[in-house]
DNA sequence: AACAAAGGTTAACACTGTTAAGTAAACAGT
DNA sequence: ACTGTTTACTTAACAGTGTTAACCTTTGTT
C-alpha cells in the first residue's frame, strides 16, 4: 500500500518539474523504482490516476482557504481575505492550481460525481459567509449558493488569465488583482454612500 | 496551398468532433488523404498547427464581439451586449473556445509573443467601451486596458466555470449567467441611487 | 535536355497507454 | 509438510503516438 502513495508523490513532482506531457506512466514508475504496469495495480488507469492527483490539490486549496476564514473579522474583510488567499494559492502553486481545472471533462467521462462534492464543500464555506452578509443586509443576494459561484467563477478567471500568461505585460500584476478583487466584491456590496 | 487549409479544416473537425486526445497526425493526414509527414510541410510541429488553429479560433470569437458593438447604444447596454455576447459564443461553440484556452504555456514556450497581439485587438474593443464611459462619468476607472482585463478575466470565468461543468447542478445556468453579468457590470458601475 | 524545386512518400526511431499472461514470495488450512 | 490461494509484482506484446531522414515523382525553369 506503500507504493500508491509513492506513484502519487512521483507523479506530482514530475507533473510540477517537468510538466504535463512528461507525465507518463513509465517515466513515473522508472522514478518509483517499478514498472509501468505496477501502476495498474492501484489505479485503473491513466485518468484515475489523475484524479486522484486533482483530488489531492482540491483539499490543499481547501486548506488553504479555510485557515483564513476568521468569523470575527468584519464580513467584507473575510470576503477579500478568502480571494486573496485563493488568489496567493494559485499563483504561490501554480501548477498545482492547473491541475485542478486541466481535466477536460468531455474527454474524461468517467469522471465521477461525487468526487465534486469535495469541491462543493469550498463553495459551502464561501456561501456561509455570504449567507452572514445578508443577514446584515450589507450584500444584495439572492441566493448565496449562486452567489459563491459567481464569485469563485470570476475569482478563477482573474487567477486564470495570469496564470496563462494572458495578461499584457504591461499591466502590473499586483496592480490587477488588487483591482480585480476590488470591483469582484463591490459588484456584489450595496454601496450606501454614492461616490 | 490548398492542403494546409484541409488540414486546418479536418483537425478542427477531428477537435470538435472526438476529442483533443483524438487529434493525432495520423488520423487528421488519413482522413486528408495524405501521410502524416505531409503536415509537416506546412507545419513545423504539431504545436504550430494547434496554434493556427487557437488563432483561428480567436478570430471567431473577435467577430462574434465586434458585431454586436452599436456605439449609438447607452454605455452600459454596450457592456452588457459584449459581456453576453461573449458567453454565448462560448456556450454555443465550446469546443472552439476551449481551443483558445487550452494551450498550456509552461508546455509550449515557443509560443510566440506577438500571436497574442490579435486578441489583444479584442481587449481594446472593450478598453475603447469603458474609455467612453469613463469621459462620461459613469464608471470609475483608472486605467482602461486594466479594467479591459479584469472584466474578460471575470467572464472568462464564468464561462469557464460552466463548460468545465463545475457549476452546481441544482443551479440554472440562465440564473447564473444573469447574475454573474450583472455583478461584474455593478463593480465597475458608480452607484448614483443606493438601494 | 538538364537542373531544381515542389509536394508528396516510405521506413524507421523512440516513445506512449494498456492488457494478458506469467512468476515468485507470503500466508492459510488441513 | 503439503496443498491452494492471494498479493505484489514482472515480461512481452499490441496498437498507437510525434518526428526525422531519405527517397521518389511531377512540375516548372533555364
Amino acid at each position: 500500500m506503500a507504493l500508491r502513495e509513492e506513484i502519487l508523490e512521483v507523479s506530482k513532482d514530475i507533473l510540477i518539474q517537468d510538466g504535463f506531457s512528461k507525465m507518463s506512466m513509465r517515466r513515473i514508475a522508472r522514478r518509483a523504482n517499478v514498472t509501468a504496469t505496477s501502476i495498474y495495480l492501484y489505479f485503473k488507469n491513466k485518468d484515475d490516476l489523475l484524479l486522484a492527483l486533482i483530488e489531492e490539490s482540491i483539499n490543499d486549496l481547501k486548506n488553504a482557504l479555510q485557515e483564513v476564514v476568521d468569523p470575527g473579522k468584519d464580513f467584507i474583510q473575510q470576503l477579500e481575505d478568502m480571494a486573496r488567499a485563493y488568489i496567493r494559492f494559485a499563483l504561490d502553486h501554480p501548477k498545482e492550481y492547473e491541475i485542478i481545472y486541466m481535466v477536460r471533462p468531455e474527454e474524461m467521462p468517467k469522471y465521477p460525481r461525487e468526487k465534486f462534492n469535495e469541491v462543493r464543500s469550498a463553495y459551502e464555506l464561501l456561501a456561509g459567509i455570504i449567507s452572514k452578509g445578508k443577514e446584515q443586509n450589507l450584500i444584495e443576494v439572492d441566493d448565496p449558493l449562486i452567489s459563491a459561484y459567481t464569485i469563485w467563477a470570476q475569482i478563477h478567471g482573474v487567477v486564470s488569465v495570469m496564470l496563462n500568461k494572458r495578461l499584457d505585460t504591461r499591466i502590473p500584476r499586483e496592480k490587477f488583482t488588487d483591482q480585480a478583487v476590488d470591483h469582484i466584491i463591490k459588484g456584489f456590496i450595496i454601496q450606501k454612500t454614492p461616490a
